[in-house]
DNA sequence: AATTCTGCATGAGGTGGGGT
DNA sequence: ACCCCACCTCATGCAGAATT
């Protein structure tokens, strides 16, 4: 939908819908001035903000952020389902950052992505009146399906659960940054662990860990599994600019174990990489490149 | 079998807008 | 002052399909 009148009329509506919905639940009693989120509850004061699907931020005004106690996030996760989550003082603190646009100077921002660490607290369904009803999981209505059916998709979940659990932990081991494939972010946790180096900011372009001198060491990975034995490493970009001095090839193998490191000079992999039609170059790990002087075998 | 290309998901940062 | 959303670009990176 295009910015417009009718965007922006919907985000006020929008924002202020789902308030009403969440204090009713909560029982909160908005106390702001009339076109404000903000309300009172056992936990203090509070506003209550709204994110549909997708969206990646809310922000919360400078100005008001003093004066409240707690924010209660509506965050959607499918089009007319909300999961709302208490976000207290402390972890505003945590989560919040400054905004890159000077349009937005007045606000602070937090991600949905960090709300969305917490435990949600509950679960609202938004049908675009103001009669949404709180969903209650008993009363969901199950159509009959063939049994077989039922149970794979039973299946499907808890292996998703799972699958999430496990991305869960190795977060909170500091092994994954990101919610990626976790073999590129598992390649970095074992050349820093492994050779002592030093993160790098997320942000980084073009480079990964650095050591105490201060040179930059760019990590490729790649798992090989019993489906797909390719050795060709992820995407270079902009090896003109020289972003790196030494590249981490790792191998893994099906079971995540440590197969392979090599580290490879800048110059070689601009010697050995290749032209794609798609803005980077790639580098496939064998042959001639690994008898080459400026390559080395660590592990 | 090896090589090449495409798919898909994600992250970060930025621009713009309107309603009450 | 306060409430928000829509849409954009650029970068990253593994998986796997398609081609040679």
């Amino acid at each position: 939908m295009p910015q417009n009148a009718n965007a922006g009329r919907e985000a006020n509506l929008f924002g202020h819908r789902i308030a009403k919905i969440v204090a009713e639940e909560l029982h909160l009693e908005f106390t702001g001035h009339s076109s404000s989120n903000q309300c009172k509850g056992p936990k203090g004061i509070g506003v209550i903000k709204s994110a549909k699907e997708g969206n990646a931020y809310i922000g919360i005004l400078k100005t008001m952020l003093p004066r409240l106690d707690i924010i209660y996030a509506a965050i959607g996760c499918d089009k007319n389902t909300y999961q709302v989550f208490e976000v207290t003082k402390n972890k505003v603190e945590e989560f919040k950052f400054e905004p890159t646009s000077k349009k937005n100077k007045n606000q602070w921002f937090i991600k949905v992505r960090d709300i969305k660490k917490l435990r949600p607290v509950l679960k609202i369904s938004d049908t675009g009146s103001t009669s949404a009803k709180k969903i209650m999981p008993s009363k969901v209505v199950h159509k009959k399906e063939h049994k077989q059916t039922q149970n794979i998709e039973k299946r499907i979940q808890e292996l998703f659960e799972s699958y999430n659990n496990i991305m869960d932990e190795l977060r909170d081991l500091k092994v994954i940054r990101s919610t990626n494939n976790p073999a590129g972010d598992y390649g970095e946790y074992l050349a820093e662990h492994k050779l002592g180096l030093i993160q790098a900011p997320k942000s980084s372009k073009g480079y990964d860990l650095t050591d105490n001198n201060g040179t930059k060491y760019q990590v490729k990975t790649r798992r090989l599994t019993r489906h797909n034995k390719s050795r060709q490493l992820g995407g270079f970009r902009d090896l003109d600019e020289k972003l790196f001095d030494y590249c981490l090839a790792i191998i893994l193998t099906e079971d995540f174990i440590l197969n392979e490191m090599w580290v490879i000079s800048h110059d070689i992999i601009c010697k050995y990489t290749r032209d794609t039609t798609r803005g980077f170059q790639r580098l496939v790990l064998d042959g001639k490149l690994l008898k080459e002087i400026g390559v080395k075998r660590i592990f």
